[in-house]
DNA sequence: GTCTATAGTAAGATAGAC
DNA sequence: GTCTATCTTACTATAGAC
């Protein structure tokens, strides 16, 4: 109820009377299509058709929705990193809420998070971590990635002893490649074991 | 002399009576040409036209010497995947000379010769860290990438105490982000710097 | 808001002369 | 081996009915 009026609120139902969000769901279904279509294809080799083929929808009504192949991308990305940040933003307040300050400690419950949502979110996960989106998408993902990088460095260097500037980036980039190492693995145990002793690894590293 | 006499003997001047390698310019020009194109479009947006219009040649003389565009990636992929394992592999050999037996440092000095690479050909690097490349060019990036994993584990396993799998996935994936930083730094002694500060890094955390 | 049908275009690949 | 000209295909995006 409540996350469905939130939604409303970014998307506005338009000039629809008062049906009961038949458009957002068309939407959200044009959306998990596209994920489905892209995740196999690839952006480039993904085509409009097989989208809207597999959403049971039409071409005119994903064009209604999204301006068209590279929007329909960008709020797939948009989204997944919003649940990821979302994610390990929670996690790092519950570590808050349950008495933990040593900064390590909060950045891997966040890490921990993260990667957690990489397992779970592999489909996507893969996707974006193979590259090829519409032009401009590098940079975005890049912006993302540096704003991760300084949000990370805010976190470590809440010290006494800071954490260096080429720390804060190797750490950042070792949970970036531990998330697509998960992604990619076939079971969840192989993936959560992985995640589990880079998590180790990191704070074996950062505490001295 | 000797270079051309075996790259003759790999891509045999086929039926050209005498001439003195005519076709194996225009090969190496088609390639120049396709790097500097692809580098600046990506693989999707980039197309013939441009490529055979920079280089000076023709469409027909392209497909004479490549399958087609995705032939001319792969090529172009390979050649530089073979200059840099010839950098880490000669540097390596040369500590070696040198007197370094310490498996640690011998990859540092591989890796160091990795990272050079990166920034002398930054135009490469940047492509294919961009993603997007033909349809299963993942697969062979990928393969690639487990193959100098193993060849890592090797080096860093012989050794008394031999670092755990998980340490050498993460030292190489540091080593790969460091390439990827490197070749996306403005100017050198940025990239030379973050360079080192990594490689120190790295000797620290594997060094008890 | 959703649909079908179609326009428009771009680009990869080929044929055949030189 | 190299060229020009052309063919063919595939797909994005739009127009307009319902």
């Amino acid at each position: 109820m409540r996350l469905r009026d939130r939604v409303s609120a970014v998307q506005p139902s338009t000039t629809s009377t008062r049906s009961g969000g038949r458009a957002q769901e068309t939407r959200a279904t044009l959306l998990a299509a596209a994920r489905d279509v892209f995740a196999e294809s690839g952006f480039a080799q993904a085509n409009i058709a097989d989208v809207v083929a597999r959403a049971g929808a039409s071409v005119g009504s994903l064009y209604h929705h999204f301006g068209g192949k590279a929007d329909l991308y960008l709020a797939l990305f948009e989204d997944y990193q919003t649940r990821q940040e979302a994610r390990a933003a929670a996690a790092v307040r519950e570590a808050r809420t349950s008495g933990v300050t040593d900064p390590v400690d909060l950045f891997l419950a966040g890490a921990a998070a993260y990667l957690r949502g990489c397992w779970e979110e592999r489909g996507l996960a893969r996707l974006f971590l193979a590259g090829g989106g519409p032009t401009g998408f590098e940079l975005i993902a890049r912006r993302r990635y540096r704003e991760w990088t300084r949000v990370n460095a805010t976190l470590l260097r809440a010290d006494d002893q800071p954490l260096g500037d080429t720390l804060v980036l190797v750490l950042t980039s070792v949970v970036a490649e531990a998330g697509s190492e998960v992604a990619v693995q076939d079971n969840e145990s192989d993936a959560f074991r992985l995640a589990d002793e880079v998590l180790e690894l990191i704070s074996r590293i950062s505490h001295p």
